[in-house]
RNA sequence: GCGGGUGUGGCGGAAUUGGUAGACGCGCUAGACUUAGGAUCUAGUUUCUCACGAAGUAAGGGUUCGAGUCCCUUCAUCCGCACCA
């Protein structure tokens, strides 16, 4: 009839690539805007409604920016490594190419239906060499770079060299892996391999054996966001610890920039306080402890070092490099074996048993080196390898892991710390230790009576004076694994000569990725790329057979936009010094400790490099909360429990006269139901079940003199849906003194029964099951689509409700949960699309509530929006749905609701609020509707207002107003608050803060005018009657409030 | 345990930042038009009350002429992190 969005969205899109309306350059007349989405990596199961929220919400923004005059930057490609299509090369041999490749072009057809205004010559795919020359040239640059602590800056590694040569490590401030010390002497009197092993400590990017979650499973190492409760967030794999020799990227020497840079970035509180807490700084000292009786220092971390007093044992963890070394030979045995036990136990168990206490005593004892106490040394795995030093100091009174450790191995506990105002008291009377961060020292010698804060910095300042202890900083944060045992990844331009990695030329970049014949690891346990042939450097050197983690290619990704086809460089100055960074980057919070820290790091270090003019990646990030599915489910009757409910309803409360009770037992007989007083007993089962226990049973009753009735779940049935009554006819028979047979068989009962909602008691009998959403409409269940859903529901029989019309319906229950194809709930765009058109999808997206908050999804709502859009339309056309549209001047009604909605949109998008602009159209069209307005002096402002929102319909109105070049290019309307000015107000007049009438005044009056208006309105009468008038507010174009009394 | 978010009709959600609570949409109710309605249009729809009116933004308290909004206490719920010394 009317509104043809088939056609429409077609001709548009065609006519948008054909003339290449998104195509974007750089253009010194205009500001840049630099709008992104976060990289997708295309899986196999395509788009459900949840993906494209966050690109239809940058795409408005996009949009916006456009028509408000900025050239705009908004680009799409694909993070195209990844574990999934490597896992099916390996299961079926497909090159995961060939899988990446299939899966992209199924996004793109998605993503094109939905109209988005993306800059397709800016795309990129990290698979591809043109783009991974890149990856490898920055990990080169990262492999030749160390970090200068004093100059907070990563520098070329051949200054370090120069140093060494100079005066060794005297003096040196740099990121290091661990301290090492030598001469200028000693270090030209290094081999050369010895030198490059010494320069492993300090690079970027460098090689170490490290403790990695090595997945069987998988035949890889994972990074720790790729792990959950012990299993591969992909494939669910166990996931063990080990040791291993892994590529990894200093990131810890940028740990206190990433931390620093999160107060200029515009993200929310909650991913920049993720990202705080990954980081994990905490400032402390370093205090060392002699070991009695042994030369050997140990070194722990604290942040408390207020509470030395207070220490009363040590701890190392299990896999400390000093346990072999301290243990006493009586202990010996105990200490080996409780490290067998904890080195065997997974991952998964280790941390399902955090809450018990384990260790044993190494028979050692440390010196404190303040008060020379001496404190015993165990070795327990609450103390991790991985953080600070491995050791601790245990100070048990103010330490809830030190309190439990100390009680349950009957340690010493000294309270060193208490509650201003309060006394000291016996820590053995403790319920739990005293972990207060502010109180006041007591039995510290020289700390006694400081705050702790103080006293802090007074033992730093006594350990310093002794020289046993400095203040220190210490990080959570890792250095991050960059290596997978893994095929699909960019390779490392990397070769091996003697032993030792070297980097390769950046003139052989890129080194592309071999063939390989089967996509596993080798029979020996190496990586795929051990399979290559001639996998080899021209001088013979075997080149690296890891790769590179999918984070490598998706850490730098939106520099590559900024000059995509670029292969003399990652990027040319031009470009980044005019795109710059990103201006609003959407997408998901789960990348917060993943992604978005690699990505931070990354910038950071091509900033300091000279490549990147700023040095965070992502000026204003907003988090796109999920859609949620709104599951339907039928209610899958238990038979059995079906017709107990029924004949104990027929029974119960003496209704047919007698007494009966439920669950007769008598040994190891039971029964359903029991009448004492006339001896019956009921049994209600399934057939197969009563003919087994028929002829015993009988036999029981007749012992007993009792009457048996036993009724199969058939016999209910039947009644239930035929309306007859034969099972009560039996009972009441049976109550009448008449001989019923006991058991009558019949044909068994077979197939599914479901029962409507709302039936009374239904939860008592019946189980929710999953349906297809597709076969629901407003919680009404197709029947028939039902039964032909699954084979084994073809002959299901329904319990059916009656609707207000007398109907019978079923009627399912619903719940809120994650979209997901196992829950039939999923929602496709395609389909939506194909029904109601891409603007009205891409409006409703929008219109379902907050951007960042998750919400779930409607499948009702759309049809208000759709309504919306031809409502829109119909602005445009007569009832014949010819173009109509007056060159009539506009009068002030119809320009007040045009300018509202300009101040709206504004406001709206600028502070991701689209669900208000969306109703705030709706608004805005609905008044124009009731004002029958089809002036073109509205219309033309409003088709460029919807564009953002409605692309396709837009742009054909935009033509049918008689343009010809894209609405994309039109100019956003310009607010003009008169507009909107009106003469008077309606003001709402409170009595005491209640508001009780409606007042129009004209807006020019003045506060005496208005109270005394106001006063002698009849309305007021009544609500100053009797009492006094204190006061009148009056707040101009507000409200007038009388406090009466 | 720690950190962050969120609590408003049957539902999704508004409320110009302290000024008419429930905009807009779904659903629901009634009516119109229709052979029909899962189309369209009109009216109504927070709760209680016949009504006058009263209550009302998770609960309780406070500040204020006035509180969904600010402050304090509690509860619920979701999401992170979790032996981090």
């Amino acid at each position: 009839m009317d509104y043809n969005f088939i056609e429409i969205e077609k001709k548009w899109q065609q006519y948008w690539r054909d003339n290449k309306i998104y195509k974007v350059d750089i253009d010194h007349s205009k500001p840049k805007f630099y709008v992104l989405d976060m990289f997708p990596y295309p899986s196999g199961a395509g788009l459900h409604v949840g993906h494209p929220l966050g690109y239809i919400a940058s795409d408005i923004y996009a949009r916006y920016k456009r028509l408000k005059g900025f050239n705009v930057l908004h680009p799409m490609g694909y993070d195209a490594y990844g574990l999934p299509a490597e896992q099916y090369a390996i299961q079926t041999g497909t090159h995961p190419a060939v899988t990446t490749e299939k899966n992209i072009n199924r996004y793109r057809e998605q993503m094109d239906k939905i109209g988005f205004c993306y800059d397709w010559d800016r795309e990129v795919r990290t698979c591809e060499p043109g783009y991974y020359k890149w990856t490898q040239w920055t990990f080169l640059q990262l492999f030749n770079s160390f970090y200068c602590n004093g100059c907070q800056k990563a520098q070329p590694i051949s200054k370090l060299i120069a140093r060494f040569e100079e005066k060794g490590t005297e003096g040196l401030n740099v990121a290091e892996s661990k301290p090492l010390s030598f001469t200028a002497a000693e270090w030209k009197a290094m081999s050369e391999k010895e030198q490059q092993e010494v320069l492993m400590n300090y690079r970027l990017a460098y090689q170490a054996e490290a403790m990695v979650n090595w997945c069987p499973g998988l035949g890889t190492v994972l990074a720790n966001d790729e792990v959950a409760d012990g299993l591969s967030v992909r494939g669910g794999f166990p996931v063990e610890r080990k040791s291993m020799k892994q590529w990894q990227l200093r990131i810890t020497a940028y740990a206190d920039r990433l931390l620093q840079g999160l107060e200029t970035v515009d993200w929310s509180e909650s991913v920049k306080d993720l990202q705080r807490n990954w980081i994990g700084k905490s400032m402390g000292a370093s205090v060392i402890f002699k070991i009695e009786g042994k030369d050997i220092d140990l070194e722990v971390f604290t942040t408390r070092a207020d509470t030395l007093f207070g220490t009363t044992f040590m701890v190392l963890a299990p896999e400390h490099e000093l346990v072999s070394e301290i243990t006493t030979p009586e202990q010996r045995a105990e200490v080996e074996e409780y490290i067998t036990r904890t080195k065997n136990r997974s991952e998964r168990e280790r941390m399902a048993e955090v809450r018990k206490v384990s260790g044993a005593f190494t028979g050692a004892y440390g010196i404190n080196p303040i008060t020379g106490a001496k404190l015993p040394i165990w070795i327990a795995d609450y103390v991790l390898m991985g953080y600070g030093t491995g050791a601790i100091m245990a100070v048990p009174a103010h330490d809830s892991r030190d309190f439990a450790f100390a009680r349950h191995f009957n340690l010493p506990i000294i309270q060193v710390v208490k509650q201003p105002g309060t006394e000291p008291s016996d820590p053995a009377t403790w319920e739990e230790s005293f972990d207060a961060k502010d109180g006041e020292l007591v039995n510290s010698g020289f700390l006694n009576g400081l705050p702790v804060k103080k006293a802090i910095l007074r033992m730093i300042e006594e350990l310093e004076k002794l020289g046993v202890g400095t203040g220190k900083t210490n990080y959570r944060l890792r250095d991050a694994i960059f290596s997978r045992q893994r095929y699909w990844g960019e390779p490392f331009p990397i070769y091996y000569k003697d032993g030792m990695p070297y980097a390769m030329d950046e003139s052989k970049l890129p080194l592309e990725l071999p063939a390989i014949s089967e996509y596993k690891p080798t029979e020996t346990g190496e990586p795929p790329l051990a399979r290559a042939k001639n996998w080899v450097t021209e001088e013979g050197y075997p080149i690296e057979t890891n790769t590179m983690p999918g984070f490598a290619g998706s850490s730098g990704y939106y520099f590559r936009y900024q000059d995509p086809h670029n292969d003399k460089e990652y990027f040319s100055r031009e470009a980044n010094d005019y795109w710059q960074n990103v201006d609003l980057y959407i997408g998901g919070a789960e990348h917060a400790t993943g992604h978005l820290i690699y990505s931070r790091f990354w910038c950071k270090f091509l900033y300091d490099i000279g490549l990147s003019c700023k040095d965070e990646p992502f000026q204003r990030m907003i988090n796109q909360g999920m859609i949620q599915g709104r599951s339907s489910f039928a209610y899958r009757v238990n038979m059995e429990k079906l017709c107990e409910y029924g004949v104990w309803n027929m029974i119960k409360d003496n209704k047919l006269g007698v007494k009966f009770e439920k669950d007769f037992k008598d040994g190891r007989r039971r029964f359903d139901f029991f009448c004492p007083e006339k001896g019956i007993l009921i049994e209600i089962n399934r057939m197969g079940n009563l003919e087994k226990v028929a002829e015993p049973w009988q036999e029981y009753a007749e012992s007993k003199g009792y009457k048996l009735l036993m009724v199969p779940i058939i016999d209910v049935v039947n009644d239930y849906e035929k309306g007859t009554n034969v099972v009560e006819q039996k009972i009441k028979d049976l109550i009448a003194g008449k001989d019923v047979p006991a058991f009558v068989e019949g044909t068994p009962f077979t197939g599914a029964m479901f029962v409507s909602k709302n039936l009374p008691d239904r939860e008592l009998f019946s189980d929710p099951i999953h349906v297809d959403i597709n076969m629901v409409r407003n919680d009404v269940l197709d029947v028939e689509a039902f039964r032909q859903w699954r084979d084994d529901l073809h002959d299901a029989r329904f319990i059916f409700e009656k609707d207000k019309d007398g109907n019978d319906v079923f009627v399912c229950g619903s719940e809120v949960e994650k979209m997901s194809k196992s829950k039939y709930n999923v929602q496709n765009p395609d389909d939506l699309v194909e029904k109601y058109g891409a603007d009205t999808l891409r409006l409703y997206e929008m219109f379902l509530g907050p951007l960042e908050q998750s919400k779930p999804w409607d499948t009702q709502g759309i049809e208000g929006t759709f309504r919306f859009v031809r409502k829109f339309w119909r602005l445009f056309h007569n009832e014949n749905n010819e173009f109509c549209v007056s060159d009539e001047p506009a009068t002030a009604p119809e320009l007040k609701s045009l300018h509202k909605l300009i101040k709206k949109e504004e406001d709206g998008i600028e502070s991701i609020s689209f669900n208000t602009v969306v109703s705030a159209f709706m608004i805005c069209v609905n008044e124009l509707a009731d004002l029958k307005c089809n002036k073109r002096e509205i219309l033309e402002p409003l088709t460029i207002m919807l564009s953002p929102y409605a692309p396709h319909i837009a742009e054909e109105l935009w033509h049918l107003l008689g343009h010809d070049t894209s609405v994309v290019n039109a100019s956003f309307p310009v607010y003009d608050e008169s507009k909107t000015m009106e003469n008077s107000f309606n003001y709402p007049v409170s009595f005491n803060g209640k508001m009780r009438f409606n007042m129009e005044l004209p807006v020019t009056m003045n506060a005496d005018e208005v109270q005394a208006a106001v006063l002698a309105a009849p309305e007021s009468a009544k609500w100053i009657e009797g009492k006094q008038i204190r006061k009148v507010i009056f707040v101009p174009k507000k409200i007038v409030n009388i406090v009466v009394g």
